[in-house]
RNA sequence: GGCGGGGUGGCAGAGUGGUCAUGCAGCGGCCUGCAAAGCCGUGUACGCCGGUUCGAUUCCGACCCUCGCCUCCA
């Protein structure tokens, strides 16, 4: 696969904020870009092979521009390339609208050199105070769709097999990049299939698209294991709207929990030789990425894992876990560090918890077992299970990362 | 108003024309000095009303509720 992740660098928003602060627009877009790098980075994404940012491909933009403007497909009016909507009968198929029913149900004023209401911006002028740059019509600056079909075809070619956005953006902009490289492209079809994720929604609001938002993955970064927001992410179906709330975080917390005392258990069995996941649980990924279903295999592998009892038998089964989670980007963490280490910067003194850990062991071979259960709450009191197992005691933080302090924002920002 | 998603057991969340989702939580038991972990067992779930069918949560129709989008914010 050969993954582009693009960014629209130039825009109202950024414009606005960039004169606010009196820099350019790449002072602004430059930060935001390698905070979302980052965060992404940290999340477990897979790096993009191809970043293209809009800024640089004005040349390919006015180019599309022109050619839609040769074969009939764009007009020129004050300034403004428009796409000329009714050369392109398809328009509309993408979402399942009609341009009938789009301008009866118009409820923004249509601008009046428009040959048609839905007729939409490639090219639009630019004041002498806000970014351009030098057109057949004029100084100005691109229009949102044409950015995007004009880095698709700049770096995948005129058709591309896979397009991924939000459903928020099926139309306009999704239909109308389809209609643009379409009409571009002699016809060709644009992407053979579209995936088009659920809105995310926070302890049961709206979450909309704002700068807020991206701070607000960065701090659950701060305080939480990537893996485990990987988890809520991949907990419901990409097409489903899912809603992230405290409550979901923490049972979360307990489902991967689990599958980590599995592997905690397993820890002397080799797991040793690269494995594929098993077939059931590709499956249900090329299924349409259903990624709850998967995850419940991953539960399945879990329970194959804890029963088996042949050391052979033990040792695929572990393998397989691991395989399957990898492929999730999932209990790749080792897993005493996974019950140990937490996510927060509440300091564990190690050697006092060992101390209390040892002492406990002491009193219960002694059979003083009102010591050992004092000991006990007292570990519990620093927040520490002890387990015993038959290879001795054991300890993990009460609740690991979702009950823990966090960082405080503020200290992030500075 | 139009178009498109949804409404599943305490919670989260898949899926299927008749047989087990899965996870978390709960309850009973085993194990344990006691716990924890694990294991075994345990729930008249599928918005409402009709229709099709031997049988519908699963197909069809109406209705209610909810979310997203509906032409230059991107």
């Amino acid at each position: 696969v050969v993954y582009a992740r693009n960014i629209t660098d130039v825009d109202d928003k950024i414009n606005t904020a960039a004169t606010q602060a009196g820099v350019p627009i790449d002072t602004i877009t430059a930060r935001y870009a390698a905070a979302y790098a980052e965060d992404m980075a940290r999340l477990g994404v897979d790096a993009p092979d191809i970043t293209p940012y809009a800024t640089a491909h004005i040349a390919q933009i006015v180019a599309m521009c022109e050619q839609l403007i040769a074969s009939g497909h764009a007009y020129v009016a004050e300034g403004h390339v428009l796409f000329d909507v009714a050369s392109f009968p398809q328009y509309g198929q993408l979402s399942g609208r009609s341009t009938d029913e789009m301008i009866a149900g118009a409820r923004v004023e249509v601008a009046p050199y428009k040959k048609n209401p839905a007729d939409f911006v490639l090219w639009k002028p630019s004041t002498p105070e806000l970014p351009g740059w030098d057109s057949p019509w004029g100084r100005g600056r691109p229009g949102w769709h044409i950015e995007c079909s004009a880095m698709s075809a700049a770096h995948l070619g005129e058709t591309i097999d896979i397009h991924a956005g939000g459903n928020d953006l099926l139309f306009p902009h999704h239909e109308n990049e389809v209609a643009q490289s379409t009409c571009a492209h002699g016809g060709r079809i644009f992407a053979r299939t579209w995936l088009h994720n659920g809105m995310l929604s926070v302890e049961g609001r709206k979450m909309s698209k704002s700068l807020g938002n991206t701070l607000v993955l960065h701090e659950l970064l701060q305080k939480y294991p990537a893996e485990l927001l990987r988890y809520m992410l991949m907990k419901a179906h990409y097409r489903q709207p899912s809603d992230w709330s405290q409550a979901a975080l923490e049972q979360a917390q307990r489902t991967l929990d689990g599958l980590y005392t599995t592997l905690r258990d397993l820890a002397d069995v080799s797991s040793a030789g690269a494995t594929e996941p098993p077939t059931e649980f590709l499956a249900t990924l090329a299924d349409d990425l259903n990624t709850p279903e998967a995850l419940a295999v991953l539960s399945r592998l879990g329970e194959n894992a804890r029963k088996a009892t042949n050391p052979q038998v033990q040792k695929e089964a572990k393998a397989a876990l691991l395989a399957a989670g990898a492929f999730l980007g999932l209990l790749q963490v080792d897993a005493e560090q996974w019950f140990q280490g937490g996510n927060d910067d509440s300091a564990i003194d190690e050697a006092r918890i060992q101390g209390l850990v040892d002492a406990r062991q002491s009193a219960k071979k002694a059979r003083n077992f009102g010591e050992a259960d004092r000991l006990r709450e007292e570990l519990l009191a620093l927040g520490i299970i002890v387990e015993d197992t038959p290879q001795g005691p054991r300890w993990k933080r009460k609740g690991s990362a979702v009950s823990g302090a966090g960082v405080n924002p503020d200290e992030r920002a500075a």
